[in-house]
Formats: structure tokens, C-alpha cells, sequence
DNA sequence: CGAAACATTGACACGCTTCAACAGTGGTGG
DNA sequence: CCACCACTGTTGAAGCGTGTCAATGTTTCG
């Protein structure tokens, strides 16, 4: 909701549809996969609660996260005839998320003001995703977590959450290092680099960053792809 | 079209809504700029003839490349009302492509027929997307080179290009380092081995496959998320 | 013919991974 | 209440994959 206020002023009708995608909910603990990858399923997922996490496995055993959804993100709009859902969707901690019926989501469409929200919600998935690629494909280990960490620390404030000087954030190192495309124990060597500059201190569920200004200059973050649209009224 | 068959069915109706996608037509000369990023429009571009390519650009001259497109791909499909792109759209050849107003593309929804394969379009985008972020992020170069050139074969297959032996490809060796998150020094080493290993000839404006069962193993390739829907009648 | 873009090669440096070991922490059952 | 265990985090040493720098070859095209 805090996500969507730029898009008021909203109307009753809307306003119904928008809880309407929250009519059933599903309580999870972590590590519940929802979706696993080939699956197919006739619902997204709207998360209400809790951290979660989308990715793909190698036969090695390797592991790509993709991204880590929070509340108000919604996942798995995929095509209603395709089979197989390229990721697998699962919590990371306690959580909760509302199944909503493509069909639903389709229908949903029919107001102007929630299609153009949903519209927004896919554009900037898949903006967040191509800047994901960037990091993974063209930044240095220590820009590349420099910049997910400020990127996960401004899509919290965006659902409200005071991110000034410290949050919660139960992603551990391994999953880290798996969004990253590093492995743990460099991960670890780099968080401590980090540390060191007095930047960010990373610890089990928790992050503080001591110097907002100086790990976006490191990063070289521009946040305007996180960016809520513009009011157009 | 050729990708769009397997949607048939088709009615007139949805033929001529198709039809309309290509009413305007712009006739690209080898890297012009159709978007740059930050930059807003209000068309997607329907790719007619020729390679273009999505990337990003870094402050320090590094580069990402999000995409290869090729006709029959769309491009651009973003909110309408957000201001930039997360990416510079500009042709690699010379090209035809088409603008599609925004509106129209929402308007063209209005046939189920249409809205699927728009839907469909952009699960497969996303999805290949996913496929390309697993790629840079947990394969070896080796590895990751092979991939991208089966999923090039196999993309130019469904469109109709005969690729059982060898096909055009005019992406150098710049480029696709820059898809690949390496150097173009370090894919030319790739490359020779995987020439070496009489597996794949990548030759500047073309690629042949000698060995296409050994490729798919060594990049341990899964082709579905490439598939064609299944059809639905 | 000459110039510009592209491709290729070698030597060397460095960032990241790998393997191995150990320390901290929280939860559970005896 | 404590002992134990699983999970997570931390550190060191060594090796390898990829990047960097510099030079040369090759192709294309005006």
C-alpha cells in the first residue's frame, strides 16, 4: 500500500480490488518453496510478509538468487499457458504471501489505476533485474555487494522502513553470496572490507550502514530505477 | 509470425491488430541509437529485419549487454508512465523496426488472442533474462560462451533460420564479451577452445556449429525456457 | 593503397575460488 | 541447566581463471 500511495488518488472501486488480492493467505515458515522451478501454477503471489527468495539451481549445485522479494512484491506473473515457472520461489523466513489467480490479476486490469500499478510493479522487476545482471556481469566483488546492500536497504524504504541507520535483513551470507555470484567465503572477505572502511557493518539478520553517502559513491548507485513513478495527476 | 504460430489459431481480427503492429516502419543503419537509457518513449519497437541490442552503460566505459534481439522480438515494453529506460536500445545491422505506440500495444490486449502472446513474449523475455543472470553470475567463461551461442542457435531456429550446420551472426567479439561479463581478450581465448575442442567456430558475421549434442553438454544446456507455447486448442 | 575495425597472441598480475580448519551462536533434549 | 549439535561466520594458504598491458596480424572497405 505504502508502495502504491504515488499512484492515488485511488478510487473505492480500486481500492477493492486491491484487497481482493489479499483475500487468501498462506502462512509459511522458511524455507517453504511455493513454486519450484518447471512448476506451473495459476497464481502469483503478492507478499504480505517475511523475506523470500527466487532462484535457479545448477546440476552442481550451484545457485543463482534472482532476487529477493519483500513485502508488496508480487511474483510469478508468468504467461497462463506456459508450463514451467523459470525460478523457484521459496521463504526465507516466516512469512506471508497471497495467492492471486492470474485470472484475477488479469481481470484486475479492467481499472485503469491498477493496471497502470501493475504495470509499474513489472517494469521495475525487470529494471531491477537488468541492473542485477550489471552488477553481476561488470562490477568488482566489493561495488557489486556495496551496491546490493543500498539497493535492498532503498526498496525497504519504499515500503516504510526506516533504513537511516540500521535494519533487519535475515538474508545470511551464503544466500548473499549466491545473489552475488561469488561464494560465501569471499563474501565474507568482503564484508569485512567493508566493515573496515567503516561503510557497512553486516551481521547475522541485521545491517547497519555507518556512511550512506560514502557506500554510494562506491557503489556508484543511481536509484532511479527503484524510483516510484511520478504522481501524472 | 513464425514465432507466432503455434498461438493460432488466428481470426482476421487478431491478424489485422498484428498487421497494425507494423504499420510504421524506421529503416536502421548499423548502431543507431533508437533509445538511450533515461531516455523516455512512449512506443515499444517490434524488431522487423536485422540484430539490435539492449545494454548498459557503466561511468567507467564498462558495458552490459542485456540482450541480443532479433526480429520478431519486442523491445521496450516499459510503464508508460515512468520516465526512463533501463537501457540503450540501438541496432547492431542494418534493421527494420517497427514503433508501436504504448497505447495500441494496451489497446491490442482487448483480443484474448493477442494478449496471450504479448503475455507469453514477455514471461519468455523475462525468463531468458533469468537464464542470462545464472549464466554471468555461476558459469565459467567456457561454459557461459557455449550457452549463449545455443541460445542464439535456437532463438534464430524459431524464427525460421536454419541453424542445424552454421548461420549468420554478426555480433563480434566486443560485443559478446560484453553479454558474457568478460573481456574480449579472455572470449577470444574461449573461444579458440572451443574451437579446439571442434565444438563451435565463431568467425566474425558467422558461427558454425560442429558439434551441437557435444555444445549442449558441455553448457549444459536446457532449452525449455526458449520453448514455443504449447498449443492450446 | 591506406586506414580503421576486429581478431589474436604472450607475459604477467590480481581477484576470486578452493580446501581445510576452527570459532561463535542459538536451539534442543537429557 | 547444561551438553551437544547444526548452522553460520571467520581465517589462512595455495592455485587457477580471468583481467591487464602491449604488440602484431587480419579483414574490410573507402
Amino acid at each position: 500500500m505504502q508502495k502504491l500511495e504515488a499512484f492515488g488518488p485511488w478510487k473505492n472501486s480500486d481500492l477493492e480490488i486491491l484487497t481482493s488480492f489479499g483475500s487468501r493467505r498462506r502462512r509459511l515458515t522458511p524455507h517453504q518453496a511455493i513454486l519450484r522451478e518447471h512448476d506451473s501454477s495459476e497464481d502469483a503471489y503478492l507478499v504480505q510478509s517475511g523475506w523470500m527468495c527466487m532462484y535457479k539451481l545448477l546440476p552442481d549445485g550451484g545457485r543463482q538468487v534472482l532476487n529477493f522479494p519483500i513485502p508488496g512484491d508480487i511474483v510469478g506473473v508468468h504467461d497462463v499457458d506456459s508450463i514451467d515457472s523459470p525460478f523457484t520461489f521459496e521463504s526465507l523466513t516466516d512469512a506471508d504471501i497471497s495467492p492471486i489467480p492470474l485470472s484475477l490479476l488479469e481481470g484486475a486490469k479492467s481499472s485503469v489505476n491498477v493496471a497502470r500499478a501493475l504495470r509499474w510493479s513489472a517494469a521495475r522487476d525487470a529494471a531491477i533485474m537488468a541492473e542485477h545482471l550489471v552488477n553481476v556481469g561488470r562490477r568488482s566483488a566489493l561495488v557489486r555487494t556495496a551496491h546490493l546492500i543500498l539497493e535492498t536497504a532503498l526498496r525497504l524504504r519504499h515500503i516504510g522502513v526506516d533504513v537511516s541507520h540500521e535494519f533487519d535483513c535475515p538474508v545470511n551470507q551464503s544466500w548473499m553470496a549466491d545473489a552475488l555470484g561469488l561464494t560465501a567465503i569471499h563474501l565474507n572477505r568482503v564484508l569485512r572490507e567493508l566493515r573496515e572502511a567503516e561503510l557497512v557493518t553486516v551481521r547475522t539478520g541485521h545491517i547497519t550502514i555507518h556512511d550512506f553517502d560514502g557506500l554510494k559513491e562506491l557503489a556508484v548507485f543511481e536509484p532511479e530505477y527503484l524510483a516510484p513513478p511520478k504522481r501524472s495527476s
